[in-house]
RNA sequence: GGGCGAAUAGCUCAGCUGGUCAGAGCGCCUGCCUUACACGCAGGAUGUCGGGGGUUCAAGUCCCUCUUCGCCCACCA
């Protein structure tokens, strides 16, 4: 039981035995029919072929602690693991591998390519979830799911369909965001805008009949190719005899009209813009007003197709941006070009600029959604940590637009859509079984080639991975959630739309709590990225310092709402925090194990009057550090709730409990048992609370302590609850007693004494708590402060010495002889006493101000007067001493 | 342009309902290998709480304003 721990902390040799063991003893896995209060987690689930970095170690150690903290509280906890199909990504990923050997996926052909993924995803994919395990993760693994299963599948197909059967999901031919290389429609979430520093070029278009022209600004110059008109405002008096007149654009023998639309702002360039319906969703808008052609003058890779002249076909659009600029010039039609900062929309996959671009699509009506959405968080349904991302929520919903959910991919769901291309039958049908044959004209039918954007599957995932649409019985047990966790990046693209999805086809919010955490960034505070080559690796820093130091540095690191910042060329020091912390505990747990024995009685078999103050402050110590870590875990501040238990094992117990307990631990005495009866108790206490963010270190060192839990392991052990003991006077003696220490080691410091050499104390106008503590603690301050003795006496003792006045008024001073420099201590009493002089002085002006005695509360009023008291007669003490060691003035 | 937010010790940040709130960790300085721990122990230094106004008996804490910075959204071409 109180088997050896070795002597150097080693996490590489508990961590993956212990996390193995957990799972073969099935401590991750819930069953829907088990009792208490469910606490779910949905895990945002990783892209099927990432691998692990900084971001994900942070997410899912916050999720982990959660999981932990909430089991330990007695709930039915379930975390739900998984991975995403990620379409484009994935995709990407296999089309790279194919480029490698010289092929596209074209070369493949849709079948053998989709073949192919599947390949790959089944070699590689996934590994994440097992690195995730040496991150401690507590996952209940026999639920994992992959986003392309069966079952997720048709919750796909069944949600796609009654969304169509409601009017919710059409086909159309809008403005969408289109990336010329992945070749595929985008979401406006997908387009990333970035501001860019570009040009806006001043182009004029002559009139027909070749009076004059007009002047437009654009940042596209090259679209002027598909001009359809020049709009200008109606009320614009610049243009008022224009209007309706005709140009000759430029670089083509088109003719195009002069149009009036109030979208034109007369305030900005030059107040025409050129009207490009097939390239522009303002122009696409204006060019339906005014019933203009749509002439889209791009190829799928955004080079110029055959609608414009001959010179221009096939050029990449950014050359032909160059072109069309010259040939203006060239005709003396470039009126100016100017710097111009704007917003470029980027592919959030490959980073391409995005080519906005009039296409066929399927979308989601999106404002019926959102409302509820909407009205849930108006009702308190939902809430955000920190709270303030609720008004980003809210902002965006409020402005939502309908969701482009198609993508011209190959790997994704399917969209269960046929057409029949029977001449004069031309049906659409969709439907959640694969139709063989056209229902209307039995002809044979065509399935739409598109794949669904992947965010279609994950906004379902809080039901379908419980096996929605079938009404199981985890669905019944585990749906709602509890706390969803994830970066505030994929907010909209997920958090929002799950609110949405759960709202609409389980009539509840899928989780109430929202905690959005920071980012990951290294000392320059940009995000770690492959590409930058700054990021940290989560798996070397398990293997160097184990998973729990790299836990408790991310969590302690982590306010609500903040970002954590560590240095990627300094892994040594960005994790000391846990690393010296683990190492600390380990020590800790060495050191109080070797003075345990198998009959350690319980606590709540010792009798009160059997504890010493040091017992009975210690449990004081630990009963706040309980109430406070509970309190902080419950209000998702993980950082602070990880410091109460920090600073009760570091600063309370181990630097002063055990410290002063140390001889009857020692020893065999009574009073040795009932230290050890304290400090295992409070231990194994401390343990639980550390366990959520420290697991692997605190089950290790749990596992040893005596103790008789029926669970057997710490991670299905019951949170602790603040012990039942009457601190009486011990919490102010023990401080008296850490005040008097403190003073004398600080003389000590302050003279340069010897650390092995001993000297004596003594104290003068001891308060009623030194007097106490120094007649029962006597020995233990004796010895922590190395004193020879300590005495207590009426006056000022003759030799020369260090003095300190505590804030208390009782006078510490240790007889030094030679090694007191006398001018240097009365120049140091007479400052303090000539700052603390300043300190009354200020008080009293505020206690005699009637203002405030009339207007604070008592309370504060009283406090003050005491405080007074005090200073005053600290300065007295100093005064006296200063007279006692004849100093001058 | 709209929305949200931040400026506190060299660094990263706490300070939650205005009155022991000027703090933590890392770093730094001094002394110690005191048989649990040098990833340690003991002691120590460092802040006009971004600037300026205001409210209040009392303001890092509330209000206004300026400066600087960040995030999200956005069809001024």
């Amino acid at each position: 039981m109180t088997e050896d721990l070795a002597p150097q902390y080693d996490p590489t040799a508990i961590e993956a035995p212990l996390y193995r063991k957990w799972r073969d003893e099935g401590r991750f896995h819930v069953e829907a029919d088990a009792p208490g209060e469910p606490y779910v987690i949905q895990m945002p689930p990783p892209n099927v072929t990432a691998v692990l970095h900084a971001g994900h170690g942070l997410n899912n150690t916050i999720q982990d602690v959660l999981i932990r903290f909430h089991r330990m509280r007695g709930r039915k906890a379930l975390w739900v693991p998984g991975t995403d199909h990620a379409g484009i990504a994935t995709q990407n990923v296999v089309e790279k591998r194919l480029a490698q050997d010289g092929q596209s996926r074209f070369d493949l052909g849709r079948e053998a390519f989709v073949e192919e993924v599947w390949t790959f995803v089944g070699e590689t994919g996934g590994q994440i979830l097992r690195q995730l395990e040496a991150l401690g993760a507590a996952c209940d693994w026999d639920r994992t799911y992959f986003t392309l299963d069966p079952g997720l599948s048709r919750a796909v197909r069944e949600v796609f369909v009654t969304l169509h059967e409601q009017g919710l999901i059409y086909r159309g031919k809008y403005i969408i965001n289109w990336c010329p290389r992945c070749l595929t429609a985008l979401s406006n979430e997908e387009a990333e805008k970035e501001e860019t520093e570009g040009r806006i070029w001043h182009l004029r278009y002559p009139l027909a009949d070749g009076s004059g022209g007009i002047v437009v600004a654009t940042t596209r110059p090259e679209t002027m190719l598909g001009d359809m008109a020049v709009a200008v405002h109606p009320d614009d008096p610049r243009y008022q005899a224009m209007i309706g007149a005709e140009l000759a654009l430029p670089l083509t023998d088109r003719r195009i009209p002069v149009i009036a639309d109030t979208a034109v702002e007369q305030d900005f360039g030059s107040g025409a813009v050129k009207v490009t319906p097939a390239h522009d969703p303002t122009d696409f808008e204006i060019g339906r007003r005014h019933g203009l052609e749509q002439l889209d003058i791009m190829t799928d890779d955004a080079h110029l197709n055959d609608t414009v002249p001959e010179r221009f076909r096939g050029l990449d659009r950014f050359v032909a941006r160059k072109q069309v600029v010259a040939e203006f010039e060239a005709l003396g039609l470039l009126e100016r070009v100017e710097p111009h900062r704007h917003a470029v929309g980027h592919c959030y996959r490959c980073g391409t600029i995005i080519e906005p671009r009039l296409s066929d699509q399927w979308f989601v009506r999106m404002a019926p959604l959102a409302e509820p959405a909407l009205t849930a968080y108006r009702e308190g349904a939902l809430e955000f940590i920190p709270a303030r991302q609720g008004e980003i929520y809210t902002n965006w919903l409020e402005q939502i637009r309908d969701w482009c959910i198609s993508r011209q991919l190959w790997w994704g769901h399917r969209i269960p859509v046929w057409y029949c291309d029977a001449d004069g039958c031309e049906r659409t049908i969709v439907a959640r079984e694969d139709p063989e044959s056209c229902p209307g004209c039995s002809g044979t039918l065509r399935q739409d080639p598109d794949v669904l954007d992947t965010w279609f599957s994950s906004w379902l995932v809080p039901f379908s991975s419980l096996g929605w649409p079938e009404q199981t019985a985890d669905l019944k047990a585990f749906y709602p959630g509890s706390a969803l966790v994830t970066a505030p990046e994929i907010l909209f693209f997920w958090v929002a739309r799950m609110v949405m999805a759960g709202l609409h086809f389980q009539g509840e919010v899928p989780f109430q709590t929202i905690y959005l955490h920071g980012t990951v960034r290294d000392t320059q505070h940009r995000k770690m990225s492959k590409s930058l080559g700054n990021g940290i690796d989560p798996l070397e820093v398990i293997e160097r310092y184990g998973a729990d130091a790299l836990r408790y540095t991310l969590v302690s690191g982590m306010a609500v709402g903040t970002d954590v910042i560590l240095d990627p060329a300094d892994i040594d020091s960005s994790f000391a925090p846990g690393r010296n912390f683990a190492n600390k505990l380990w020590n800790i747990g060495r050191f109080l194990l070797g003075h345990l024995d198998a009959d350690v009685p319980r606590l709540a078999n010792v009798a009160p009057e059997e504890l010493t103050a040091f017992d009975r402050w210690i449990i004081g110590r630990a009963n706040a550090a309980i109430r406070q870590a509970t309190t902080e875990y419950e209000r998702h501040r993980l950082n602070d709730a990880a410091a109460a238990a920090y600073h009760f094992l570091w600063s309370d117990f181990a630097d002063w409990y055990l410290e002063a307990a140390k001889p009857r631990l020692y020893g065999t005495t009574p009073d040795g048992r009932v230290a050890r009866a304290v400090a295992a108790h409070l231990f194994d206490a401390a343990l639980r609370l550390l366990h959520p963010v420290m697991p692997f270190i605190t089950e290790t060192l749990w596992l040893r302590l005596p103790h008789s839990d029926p669970t057997g392991a710490l991670i299905a052990s019951p949170w602790p609850i603040p012990f039942d003991v009457v601190d009486g006077t011990a919490s102010r003696d023990v401080a008296a007693v850490q005040a008097i220490v403190g003073a004398i080691r600080g003389l000590r410091a302050e003279y340069g004494v010897a650390p092995g050499r001993e000297v004596s104390a003594t104290i003068v106008d001891a308060s009623p708590a030194a007097r106490q503590a120094i007649s029962e603690l006597g020995e233990t301050i004796r010895r922590l402060a190395k004193l020879e003795r300590i005495t207590m006496q009426d006056t000022i003792p003759g030799e020369a010495g260090g003095t300190i006045v505590l804030e208390d008024g009782t006078s510490v001073i240790v007889p030094l002889g030679d090694l007191v420099d006398l001018d240097r201590e009365c120049a140091r009493l007479g400052d303090e006493a000539k700052k603390l002089e300043g300190l009354v002085r200020g008080l009293e002006a505020k206690l005699a101000n009637p203002q405030f005695t009339s207007r604070a509360p008592a309370a504060v009023v009283e406090g003050e007067r005491e405080k007074l008291e005090v200073w005053r007669h600290q300065v007295a003490s100093l005064r006296q001493k200063r007279q006692a060691l004849g100093c001058p003035g």
